[in-house]
DNA sequence: CTGTATCCGTATAGATACTG
DNA sequence: CAGTATCTATACGGATACAG
């Protein structure tokens, strides 16, 4: 239906889709982006483009096969596109598409959940553990 | 500092914590978030107190153990509570907490996120595939 | 610089059986 | 009903070596 708008759409996607469901294929996108790896960088790409190399220090401790799967994943996913300049040594800019920018922020919500709840959370920790 | 305002510590902590750096606490809090039966465990108790059975139901697929050890992460991290009544057989409820409260939000993003965009995402996955 | 390929240990997750 | 315990398969992720 080409009348529809986007909200119509996503709305109706919202009834056919749900994650609650095992076999719902948003079961396995749902599972796709609860990645920490995922998180950071769309967290860092929200800031703008960024090349491989700057990805790769921003996410401290990532390996680069799991930076280059991941990067891979998003951008087959429609999430982030890879833009190559052909020069010597190549260079590639990851940024983020449309579609990539609608998660962003909920990944720097994410992000920064973690951040700011990081006291509490091992306050909890330390008394559920002091308990047992 | 017993003055500060709770945003005031959030604020804080927000400088102290940055889960982009690879052995700050956040970043393995980050991690544990960062996960599919979390994400709909919390998203299920948004609605309000489960059962473990009823939990069990509406997460879909999730095996005994899974449930069982991403509602103990939850307790001990104190986003969820377990209320158990001593009845024959015992009933246990799980609930949010108010820091599991302010999770459960950006959760119900995140799986309404998944099943809004299922469609872009297939299409550019066809997209990405016929390309290659 | 931006990857690919391979090896390998570990953590994850399912299945199954059993318990208060 | 609400778990625990154990076994096993495999997928994940890190380390290393190599390449366009």
């Amino acid at each position: 239906m080409p009348t529809m708008t986007a909200e119509r759409r996503r709305a109706e996607a919202k009834r056919e889709y749900d994650a609650f469901m095992a076999d719902c294929p948003s079961r396995k996108l749902l599972d796709r982006i609860s990645d920490k790896w995922v998180a950071l960088a769309l967290a860092s790409l929200a800031e703008g483009p960024h090349r491989y190399s700057e990805l790769s220090r921003r996410l401290a401790g990532v390996s680069q096969k799991m930076l280059t799967q991941t990067l891979r994943t998003l951008e087959r996913d429609g999430l982030v596109s890879r833009v190559v300049t052909p020069s010597v040594p190549v260079r590639v800019d990851y940024e983020l598409t449309e579609l990539g920018h609608s998660l962003q922020e909920t990944m720097l919500v994410l992000k920064g959940w973690a951040e700011a709840h990081m006291d509490e959370v091992e306050a909890a920790r330390t008394a559920y553990d002091a308990a047992s």
